[in-house]
RNA sequence: CGGGUUGUAGCGCAGUUCGGUAGCGCGCUUGGUUCGGGACCAAGAGGUCGAGAGUUCAAAUCUCUCCAGCCCGACCA
């Protein structure tokens, strides 16, 4: 490809929306554009990548023996309707009408376009286990999309779902995945964790998530360091011991604590620990309300809280509502005389002993709390949110935290689907079943800007070989000069037969194009300049290296052979 | 949805306090000189100043309304 021809818009300057290194990159590379809030055209560089990192995701699915297909983007709301989520998936779900006034949804996700159409198609064991998936666009109208690439509201994901006809089958794909996992994003030159994630109603060790260790990452890991614990704080259980109080339970009284509200002002007031406390939370969860119960030195994690209920929905009450449920003003809460309203206990409260809490009054706190005794509870669970500290739950050793990006997600459905949607197969013994689901999910436009963001200096984009746009730049340093002018354009056609080549023919300064090559990354840059006047040898330079070797027109196209070869074995498929 | 902040040429910005008919750098076009790490000279093109309404002889500038972008928050009693 010739640079003159194709459009590549870099910049020099960093665009002031960009934050991140990745989407400055991206931005000034001129691999994207945005057209509106979270919504990204893919400029031919760009897309170039996309085009790479999917061919790469084909394969691995593929070698997996999965089958790719392409629903449409547009799905029917009676399918929402039908799957029970057409009420709850929020705003995030876009909604229309078409012409006929039948109601519409942009995909943010394809559980039911897939279970429908195995709904449809499949009736026999003899058809599973099958595991389909799509490259498509998805749309997710996220409060707040950020970071360009990263966090969209329109993206290309790959999804997967797999049906079987039992666990030991859904536990072979889900494997497969893992595998096909690990490759995928290894051949794009990442380096990613799997790490155990919230798995929902599941349970189990039923949900990873990739992970990209970064200082940008949304989502929160802990990681023990000696035995290899990894996980999401959303369903990281701490080690921890709850040891039998000495104290005997006292008479339960009240204590006036006119405007001491938080655990740190009642810490100070009554001249004690945050332990002593039961930090009393009221949440709505599916539009009623539950009490959560946590020992005051800890936090409550929504996530495990959600679970813990079986909630689909979880909001903290505003403080209208925490008045109208407890009748006291936010602060003055606690679960002695709350009836009629679900009780959560964080398991770290029943062995609490005189324990010290709101009196559903304003300015007045109940000292002499006794789980049980003054109080009941629906369910004791671990509720409590993990923090860079805390005890590893397999060896006991503190854990470290550290930020990442999610670029995929696997994770055992079970039957949520087939049952909601009533899919059925008839087994060998004859009898109607139904098959039992996984979801696997890559965010590949996240990908590349994870690689981005992990691979790259103060002069742009250093791609792996395997995902980047080209394999070699030529740079002739002076187009008016026709020695140098033919000299590249030989080589360039010699090359352009077993590599993708850009050929930068543009008449601009060598400085220009050797900045723009280093922002646009390609690993491989040989320059035709004043080596090739004095001695008719061509230099070549590594985009992620320093030196550059001087060669002849053979010799360069054994090093380039030997190089590619290299870097081919390093992001190849086995 | 709440708080903050910004909308002026393709990009980055000044001009708004104190109203007088729009400017700088980069980029772009043409010509010339240059040519191995973002050259120089000269001449140009390019703007409904986010939108609408109002005040005024006169509005980028003052008033009101709306829209959009960005950042923070929407989580602990």
């Amino acid at each position: 490809m010739l640079y003159s021809k194709m459009l590549i818009p870099t910049l020099r300057e960093e665009p002031k929306d960009a934050e991140i290194d990745s989407h400055k990159l991206m931005l000034r590379a001129g691999l994207v554009r945005k057209s509106a809030a979270g919504l990204y055209t893919f400029l031919p560089l760009g897309f170039r990548s996309l085009l790479k990192v999917t061919r790469i995701i084909r394969e691995e699915m593929n070698n997996a023996g999965a089958q790719e297909l392409l629903p449409p983007f547009v799905t029917p709301a009676d399918l929402w309707k039908e799957s029970g989520r057409f009420d709850k998936m929020g705003k995030e779900m876009l909604r229309f009408k078409d012409r006929h006034d039948n109601e519409m949804v942009l995909g943010p996700t394809h559980e039911e376009a897939f279970t429908n159409i195995v709904r449809e198609n499949v009736h026999s064991y003899r058809d599973l286990p099958l595991n389909l998936y799509q490259i498509n666009t998805k749309f997710r109208d996220e409060i707040r999309p950020r970071y360009g690439i990263m966090r969209c509201r329109e993206f290309i994901m790959k999804d997967a779902y797999s049906f079987d006809a039992d666990e030991a089958g859904l536990e072979a794909n889900y494997q497969a995945m893992r595998t096909a996992y690990r490759n995928i994003f290894r051949r794009c030159g990442l380096s990613v964790d799997p790490v155990l994630a919230d798995s929902g109603s599941m349970g189990g060790s039923g949900s990873e998530e990739f992970m990209v260790p970064s200082q940008v990452g949304e989502e929160m890991i802990v990681k023990c360091n000696s035995c290899g614990y990894v996980a999401n704080t959303e369903r990281a259980a701490a080690y921890r011991e709850y040891p039998e109080s000495k104290e005997t339970p006292e008479v339960l009284s009240e204590t006036s604590t006119p405007s001491v509200r938080t655990i740190d002002e009642l810490t100070a007031f009554f001249k004690t620990t945050p332990q002593k406390f039961i930090k009393t939370l009221i949440y709505i969860a599916d539009g009623a309300p539950i009490v959560a119960l946590i020992r005051g030195d800890m936090d409550v994690n929504e996530v495990k809280l959600k679970n813990a209920a079986g909630a689909i929905e979880l909001e903290l009450a505003s403080e209208d509502k925490v008045y109208e449920i407890t009748g006291a003003p936010v602060g003055f809460a606690g679960p002695v005389g709350i009836k009629k309203i679900r009780i959560i206990a964080d398991i770290s409260v029943p062995p609490m002993v005189n324990a010290i809490t709101g009196a559903n009054r304003k300015d007045l706190h109940l000292v002499n709390v006794n789980p049980g005794r003054d109080f009941e509870w629906e369910k004791a669970a671990d509720i409590q949110s993990i923090r860079e500290g805390d005890l590893c739950p397999e060896c006991r050793k503190p854990l470290n935290a550290y930020h990442g990006i999610e670029v995929g997600h696997i994770f055992k459905l079970g039957y949520k689907y087939t049952d909601s949607m009533n899919v059925v197969f008839l087994d060998k013994d004859g009898k109607e079943k139904k098959p039992i689901m996984g979801c696997y999910g890559i965010g590949v436009g996240r990908t590349i800007a994870s690689v981005i963001e992990q691979s790259h200096d103060e002069n742009g984009i250093i791609w792996p070989m395997s995902i980047a746009p080209f394999h070699i730049s030529i740079i002739p340093v002076n187009v008016s000069d026709e020695t140098l002018m033919e000299a590249s354009r030989k080589l360039y056609a010699a090359l352009k037969q077993n590599y993708e080549v850009l050929m930068d023919d543009r008449d601009e300064r060598a400085g220009v194009k050797f900045n723009d090559a280093d922002l646009i990354g390609i690993p491989i840059r040989i320059t035709v300049g004043k080596t090739f006047a004095a001695e008719g040898k061509f230099e070549l330079k590594l985009r992620a290296g320093k030196d550059k070797e001087v060669l002849s027109e053979t010799d360069l196209i054994r090093r380039i052979g030997e190089i590619y070869a290299e870097e081919t074995a390093k992001y190849s498929g086995n």
